[in-house]
DNA sequence: GACGCACTATTGACGCGTCAATCACTTGGG
DNA sequence: CCCAAGTGATTGACGCGTCAATAGTGCGTC
């Protein structure tokens, strides 16, 4: 455990503090309107998209129980189930009930879909080193990859 | 400039980075989940809604006009109209009509905006000490300043 | 084998964000 | 004075995210 966890009691928060959770909010923020729109420009896909997507090819068979999806990817499943009716409406993925349980789901993921998601990978990847990867040296990659499990750990723990 | 920016060109990412990028995108996007859940619930505010009582519970007169209002926090006009219309209807804020120029607006903050603003204020901050500001070290706020400010101004260069 | 309960997935309502179109008004050039 | 271009703000359509409510199915217990 960390030491300033100890001391952190009745301390209130310094201004510089509340600077960077500023900066945090909008540079993250930015850096995903950036993403976003570059993806969109290029693909046609959103962010959600992409991460059906991802997780869907990555699948065996390219297919996975819907619960499994959203396990996948950590996110609520009627999240998940909203954007699968709008990806299935653009012919990016299928739904498919499921053999051994028939209250599941089994989305798949449609030869559309894949080629679309073949063609946004590059790209995409571009952006990302584009806008992040070319921005820091190695060692504010390391900084920041400890401060983010910092984070991580401290939001596990309050969960 | 940047050594790294130098040395960029043709490098693919290593994995490592990318893992920190979804580590970024994660653990920020779980950060906002708890601060809007906790903002909400102690205040029924939104973090929308709190940026908006921000800035006008500051301005001279607790009023603005709509375009200034939006440059302060950065916001596009039409998120903002959109977002004004809802805090109308909730009587947080107050429209008037602009004496200098009638295409504009002016936003005024509400009696019952500024009390509530007044009252979710100290909770907030409590809530962003404990999700963030208690979390981490003085060293690892510094390297996470120094982090956010190299990616903005990047992100400045390419705008 | 029927009941209760947990589990899977979906839906509806509503707030939020973006883009493109629009309306109302101002302003400067003729 | 009038009109064209510019500006301030709003609107509508649509995608997205959350919450609460629901429908349907599996399954253990009596």
């Amino acid at each position: 455990m960390n030491d300033t966890l100890a001391a952190a009691g009745r301390r209130r928060m310094t201004s510089r503090e509340l600077v960077v959770w500023r900066a945090l909010i909008d540079t993250t923020a930015e850096l995903h309107r950036r993403l976003a729109a570059q993806l969109a420009a290029d693909s046609g896909l959103s962010p959600g998209d992409y991460s059906v997507l991802l997780a869907l090819s990555e699948a065996p068979g390219r297919r996975l129980r819907s619960s499994e999806l959203a396990a996948t990817i950590d996110w609520e499943r009627s999240r998940l189930s909203h954007h699968l009716g709008r990806m299935e409406k653009r012919g990016l993925i299928e739904r498919a009930e499921c053999v051994t349980d028939s209250r599941g789901a089994e989305v798949v993921l449609s030869e559309d879909g894949a080629r679309t998601f073949r063609a946004a990978t590059a790209p995409h990847a571009r952006a990302i080193k584009q806008h992040f990867g070319d921005a820091l040296s190695p060692a504010q990659f390391e900084a920041l990859d400890d401060i983010l499990q910092t984070l991580d750990r401290h939001l596990e723990a309050t969960r």
